[in-house]
DNA sequence: GCTATGACCTCCCGTTACGGCCGGTTCAAG
DNA sequence: CTTGAACCGGCCGTAACGGGAGGTCATAGC
């Protein structure tokens, strides 16, 4: 009924709304914000579009349906009337947002398929352990950044998972092992313990990459193990207080070196 | 300096917020909306979290992370000190959102690609003619569904991009040759404009697919056709004036049968 | 003891793109 | 002329805070 009458027809805006599959609220928001009123009004108030103004709808639904916000396409369509660059520019912008958000979306989905796999797998059935699993997943990400964290899952990825679980078990000993001699009371200068000592840090090291970025990473675990240890800590099946007092005592045979 | 603390420290809000990488505000706003509240005062009214707080943050934090709302954190971390099976459900029902974002991600980007390459392809250095290309975009997806939209791509795909050009430029030689007929005043039921109209029908079948989906596209295709035909007609190439008496033409001979 | 400075407090407005409701006018069909 | 539908402007609400105003509190240095 629409395209057959002629260009000087007026419409209501009930009948643009539903021409258009917009909602009489929607234009009058487009009319408020000044993107796109009436060209005409009647005597008493009512809206009266014109085909003009109807064209110019389906070009903001158009932008709209892209992902673009409202302000922008106001500036676009004032800009576009001889112009393509204005546009152009605005639509690559726009592509390359997606494509990040694309990005963000991933891997937020590989954290959770992460997290219900682990749930499913029988080795969890304990809430208070998966708190705990969340709240170290938070203290990470406050303390590397995306790529840091990136190259910690690229390395793990790269010694397998028996590696990454190899190198867990030898931590294990190395902390029963330090654990006995902290509390039998060895000397920080004795040389068994600072072997010890020298194999904790050579097995952390594992863990990071070579070169500059493996340097920053490593410094920010050394921090992030500095200053939240004890939280980390009750991941671990250790007491915090026997966990703190091996903290201090390999801080000591680092000293002692 | 935090962990290494004892369990009973209270901490200020600028504390938990350096500590864990959120605002003042934020910490302010969780309270104020019930999420996560300082368990203690001063007597001036400062908040003093605990231990326990910040370690609720974390977890707040770490599901935020996940694209989590704060109302649904909120009940998940009521439910899920006995059971996790609320987080369960929570968490695949985040997974599968996220997809379909994704999902709608990659269409918008695919759409974006498309419009990009289209201005820069040399066809279309003019404003007004992209303009007309956003105007029917958004006059498709409003009569279209979006399954239908992905039948036509699907069919254009398959017919290849010289086989759309073929039916592309045979139907302009029929559009001609039914224009010269109505111009020249050749009446409706004369068989050789029948025929040329069953080519116009059976040229328009071969974008829509076989069966009971095809056939509803087609009644959309046709009520589009209809009520829009001529905010359509202006992407061709003949005046609306010229298109209009066509389509009237064209009716005439259908209803001629 | 005084003061300067930072940290903290509570309100409140603004953001996006509308949805929805209210009380009052206007239109159009019968 | 009536009456029900459409339309009007105005206002509140949304999610998750950001930011500012205007006032109070704490503490380090003098």
């Amino acid at each position: 009924m629409i395209g057959n009458d002629d260009d000087r027809r007026l419409w209501s805006i009930g009948e643009v709304a539903r021409a258009t599959g917009t909602t009489v609220r929607t234009l009058r928001h487009y009319d408020e914000i000044g993107l796109l009123g009436a060209s005409a009004r009647t005597a008493s108030g009512h809206r009266r579009y014109t085909a003009r103004d109807v064209r110019r709808l389906y070009r903001v639904r158009a932008l709209r349906a892209l992902g673009l916000p409202l302000d922008e396409i106001q500036r676009v369509l004032a800009d576009t009337a001889e112009d393509l660059g204005s546009m152009r520019e605005l639509l690559t912008a726009q592509l390359s947002a997606l494509e990040a958000q694309a990005g963000r979306i991933q891997q937020l989905t590989a954290q959770l398929r992460g997290l219900l796999g682990r749930m499913d797998g029988a080795s969890m059935p304990d809430p208070e352990q998966f708190m705990t699993t969340l709240e170290t997943m938070s203290v990470f990400e406050t303390h590397f950044t995306t790529e840091q964290q990136e190259q910690l899952a690229a390395r793990r990825a790269e010694m397998g998972p028996e590696g990454v679980e190899a190198a867990k078990s030898g931590w294990a000993g190395l902390v029963e092992a330090l654990l006995a001699h902290a509390e039998a009371g060895t000397p920080a200068d004795d040389p068994e313990v600072g072997d010890l000592v020298a194999r904790w840090d050579a097995l952390g090291s594992r863990f990071h990459a070579a070169g500059e970025d493996g340097e920053a990473t490593k410094a920010a675990a050394r921090r992030l193990w500095d200053e939240r240890g004890e939280e980390l800590a009750r991941n671990l099946p250790w007491s915090p207080d026997r966990m703190r007092a091996l903290l201090r005592y390999v801080a000591e045979v680092r000293e002692a070196r």
